[in-house]
DNA sequence: ACTCATCAAAATGTTGACATTTTTTCAAAA
DNA sequence: TTTTGAAAAAATGTCAACATTTTGATGAGT
């Protein structure tokens, strides 16, 4: 029998890779439980494709930690118990705090512009909004505007593709508050201002406190959830 | 056509798994030289094995920062310049400093003795070879040994799977002398010594600097070597 | 009821062939 | 000589089928 004409797709783009952002999305959200088993037969069926470039797919999002994969028995998404993003946090602390202190070498004048804009957002947001959160795209955006900053590939890929994609994963699922509001608004501030001086020291040490205190923040929610269970 | 036997394999490997270690080493020892293009069609030819699982072992090595893929364009090995290995090294120093930080609380007393063992395995043979360099496994030993008593899988596949596999291309293709010696032995006895005391401070202090003068090492080693090449 | 062997079903690993895109070749035109 | 463009060749992307392993169901024996 002769083969069914291929999938018809935009340039430079691959099966492979329209289901991975497909999948990653689908595992960030929750639709696939975690710790649940990815059957290569049922998503091909599914998604409408062969398991070839499936299988690739499961390849790059094992590369984003967001499945574990073991030969012979397939792939199965990450589960997020409090000790895993502990450590989750404990690298990004390594890794952002790192980045903080390049950007405040490294970064350009019109990026320091970017991440003004980012931040009066930020601030027009929480002000039209009576104090509300930040939401969790501008939170990212700023962020991701300090990583590219630091000019540093190793750092910028450990971050934006293998660590978001769990901390994006754990905060929707746990509907966390990006952050504590007004006192993200501040860090942030704080931050940026540490890089507008090109004051790595400051800069390092001002990021490492935001981070710290996310991850404590998240230390206390994980454990009285704990508690209430047990209560 | 009847399709022919498969290949005979150890229990829980795959041609999959294995392609991709022989790859690694040869990338690793330069057998592929840097920015050269990895064929799928000459490498299936070469390995004897079919482009499924030969594509699967390029993704993992993209996982390992070793060569860089390109949609319909191919695979590349990654080209290791001096900023790149600075940018490893940057990354590198955050990563490991927090590990010694972590491996302080965390590691266990046996693997506390383990990491003697490899320091006066190192000792010896220093003396024994009228203060030759540290061989590159056991320097290698010692880090990966730290590395896991830091308790922290995030920061240790990052180390161990993502940097490290750099880390020793560079190493093997540039002769680099894994550290300077006496040096690099009383650094070692100091970070152990720091872990010892439960001094999370000073192991991170102690580590950073060791691996900031490895990093300057390797600049001035690579800045010489481009004066050389317009003198 | 519980355990264990055996067989069936389903899943993962691998392959060769086909589809599509990119690269190369080479001759015609400027 | 250089440039351009079409055809050929080769490379990457994808698919469906086969091979092997794992999982699950069935039933005999304790």
């Amino acid at each position: 029998m002769r083969q069914n004409t291929q999938k018809q797709l935009a340039q430079g783009s691959t099966i492979s890779g329209e289901i991975t952002e497909t999948l990653r999305d689908a595992i960030i959200t929750g639709q696939f439980p975690q710790g649940s088993k990815l059957s290569e037969t049922k998503l091909a069926r599914d998604l409408d494709v062969s398991r070839g470039p499936l299988r690739e797919a499961i390849r790059k999002l094992e590369g984003m930690n967001l499945i574990e994969h073991v030969p012979q028995q397939g792939a199965r998404v990450v589960t997020l118990n409090m000790q895993f993003v502990l450590e989750v946090y404990e690298t990004r602390e390594a890794l952002e705090t790192k980045a903080a202190e390049l950007a405040a070498v490294n970064m350009g004048s019109s990026e320091i512009d970017k991440m003004h804009r980012i931040i009066d957002a930020q601030s027009k947001f929480m002000h039209d909004n009576s104090n509300a959160y930040i939401p969790a795209e501008s939170d990212y955006a700023f962020h991701e505007a300090l990583i590219r900053g630091a000019k540093n590939r190793v750092i910028k890929n450990a971050l934006l593709h293998r660590l978001y994609p769990l901390i994006k994963m754990f905060r929707y699922q746990h509907q966390v508050s990006s952050n504590s509001t007004s006192n993200s608004l501040l860090e942030h501030r704080q931050i940026i201002y540490a890089v507008e001086q090109r004051d790595p020291e400051l800069a390092a040490v001002t990021m490492k406190r935001h981070i710290v205190r996310a991850r404590d923040r998240i230390e206390r929610r994980l454990k009285g959830d704990k508690k209430n269970k047990f209560a």
